[in-house]
DNA sequence: TCAACGATTCGATATCCATCGAAATATCGA
DNA sequence: TCGATATTTCGATGGATATCGAATCGTTGA
């Protein structure tokens, strides 16, 4: 999935005291850009910058009625983005780092995973141990190596039993330790 | 309904690139601040900052876990929200102006309105008509008395027949004209 | 008790932006 | 075309805040 480019500044747009409260009177029917000067008491200047910042990300739209300017209310793009905040994968896609996660792999870690996301106990299957492992890599996604200091300081996020997971990176083939023994890189 | 005093707050907090990165992040798994400081390539103190932003509006929420204080996403928060931006009664309450519309006038007001707004035709029966007016004199909120050059100017944003709903408002009783008839006022 | 380390707070800085008033522009009625 | 009115643009200003590094705080393991 490409990143997003409408969430975040449809996010700054209603983020603001005047803005939210405009979008909230469009919500009821159109408005000119006098008439929400006089009932939210700003300049028309100050209306008509808050009008082009909604408009510019697709929050309302001008409706040019006669000889009067109405703004009004995009509601598909209002919607939009509340179902953004409410869908789990829409909204991880906004984190712009890849975590894709096999639906196997999502199975065996909520079993070893607590809910604070911490390993309860080593699985004993192959197979299982090295889903753990790929979670446990996502702590080194930049460059390495690390000594073993680091590595350990790492995986303490995930469990006391650093040495297992550390390791498992080598003997799985995760990892490759130098012959000091003291520069882990990943594969 | 009262007035809402968290929705602006969550937005605001979300409203940022960092911050709806770690949501984003949080929304898989929790984080120590460390943690986040690596992903995001930004310095521990900034990241501890926004998460006590986050976790001021209840969007996150702190887990002591040993010597880590991991953040965890605070799903109903965020769902909340999503529900705000998609329902229309909660998103009017945003106003904090009083819009509240009968619903024999709403019914009234959705046939004589155009998808703009304005008035489409002027209703026969007099009970019709009178929606209309008191629709209209939501545009005089403010102090009056207003003089009739006014008076047309607030009503051209509904229709070009001013002169109708001025004189409505007279002898409908919304109203008082001035001996002089240049000073209207509410009655 | 101490050393190490993660987290938070503090102070400083640079950037962003809401708001205003004035000037420019656009639109419509005459 | 001209004048009136609504809207937008421009420039300035004050306030908010994202970020950093240094200092401080608090917990854990030795």
């Amino acid at each position: 999935m490409t990143a997003d480019t409408t969430t975040l500044p449809r996010l700054k747009a209603l983020a603001e005291d005047s803005r939210l409260r405009i979008v909230a009177l469009l919500d009821a029917r159109p408005y000119t850009v006098d008439e929400l000067a006089t009932v939210l008491e700003l300049g028309a200047s100050t209306v008509s910058h808050h009008l082009s910042k909604l408009a510019a990300c697709g929050l309302v739209r001008r409706v040019v009625r006669g000889q009067y300017r109405l703004y009004a209310l995009e509601r598909e793009a209002l919607e939009a983005l509340g179902q953004t905040l409410l869908s789990r994968r829409e909204l991880r896609a906004l984190a712009r780092v890849d975590e894709v996660v096999d639906p196997y792999d999502q199975k065996v870690l909520t079993a070893f995973l607590d809910e604070d996301g911490r390993i309860q106990a080593m699985p004993m299957k192959r197979k299982k141990f090295e889903v753990l492992l790929r979670h446990a890599l996502r702590l080194f996604e930049d460059e390495g190596p690390w000594d073993e200091r680091e590595v350990n300081r790492r995986l303490k996020a995930l469990t006391h039993d650093t040495a297992s997971l550390r390791r498992g990176f080598i003997d799985h083939g995760f990892m490759t330790r130098s012959r000091s023994g003291d520069a882990y890189t990943r594969t």
